[in-house]
DNA sequence: GTTTTTTGCCTAGGGTGACTAGGCTACTAC
DNA sequence: GTAGTAGCCTAGTCACCCTAGGCAAAAAAC
């Protein structure tokens, strides 16, 4: 019998396009193993279990993510970064909506602190260099700006505004605007 | 054989606290029979299916979400609406956080046309009156402040905020004095 | 107050998915 | 070539979702 040759970085590469296809609540270790032609038992040599899967997934993700927000900030500062880092946030999720729902998994501590994530984290700071805000106000203004690209990647995608005509792309528009207005004018205390 | 009196009322209800508990991705058909003593096949009468019964707790959840803002919002207006709105939504989430989970699935557009969804979206447009934008800077405005409200709430319950020492209660203070500050002083096209 | 209808719950059973134990086979290293 | 190990298998358990069909309790009709 030939081999198949899984391996856990193919496996888990797989149910991150799947999960773009058929949405992650459908990338079953069931759905995988058929992609590759094996039995489901077969996949829990190379992963743990399901949950390590989507971990995997939203590991991956993250990773991918923090890349294209690398590249689409380079050279870029004030709020011509903010924009690029805000577009190519969107843009991922709008291009991988599978991936994107992968990341929302809360990931155990250690596992956090070693993922991509703490790039964002970091590509958020340097953003804000250029509003020059001294903590602890620069937290404040990372937690908003991501609460604010999340919140609306994330209600745009299940259908939040829907229900009023306006193009959701002009709406993100004004909202960087907005953005970086309250940021170049952060109130004071 | 007594009967259980079970109802689709009491079954949403049970499956809300149910996912406040244990999460509403252990909020299945069979846990919930469980609770009223009965067989999971006995719940079919009440309810059509697993995503029936998802959508009924999300309905809930609008409705009692939209309640507290509303009773929230009573007298106020300006930023102290706008304050008072977002901590009734915080709050409900950081309480209800299965409930609240629930509300993410996406309806469709008739349901969600008809759920206490729309009340909110009225109650937002109602907080903006205090600050005079004319359309569309109104809906944008809207869209912003749902996405950074939800952004924030999300973003804090699955942990985003952990790595940082800050509270996230000083950080939604400041995000809510910036919200504000833009919205009075909506940037110009 | 009996009969009829409806309602609420049951048992039985099929389908899918997660996962474990244990076996066989193809590569790899020596 | 032989030993070991890596990759895949079958078989089987358990949980959950859901349907079909039966029976008894409650409600409605007479």
């Amino acid at each position: 019998m030939a081999r198949a040759g899984v391996t856990a970085e193919r496996l888990t590469l797989a149910a991150a396009e799947l999960a773009d296809e058929i949405g992650m609540e459908n990338v079953t270790v069931a759905a995988l193993a058929r992609q590759f032609g094996v039995k489901d038992a077969s996949l829990y040599f190379h992963i743990r279990n399901a949950h390590d899967l989507r971990v995997r997934v939203a590991l991956l993700a993250l990773t991918e993510l923090a890349d294209r927000v690398a590249s689409a900030l380079a050279g870029r500062a004030g709020k011509d970064a903010l924009v690029a880092f805000a577009n190519a946030y969107r843009g991922y999720a709008k291009e991988h909506p599978g991936r994107y729902a992968a990341m929302q998994i809360d990931l155990d501590p250690e596992t956090a602190a070693a993922s991509a994530g703490v790039r964002h984290a970091e590509m958020t700071r340097a953003i804000l260099r250029g509003y020059r805000l001294a903590e602890p106000d620069q937290t404040d203004a990372v937690r908003m700006m991501h609460s604010t690209f999340h919140g609306f990647v994330s209600l745009e995608r299940t259908g939040g505004f829907r229900h009023t005509p306006r193009a959701a792309d002009d709406s993100w528009a004004r909202t960087l605007d907005a953005l970086d207005a309250v940021l170049a004018n952060w109130p004071p205390r």
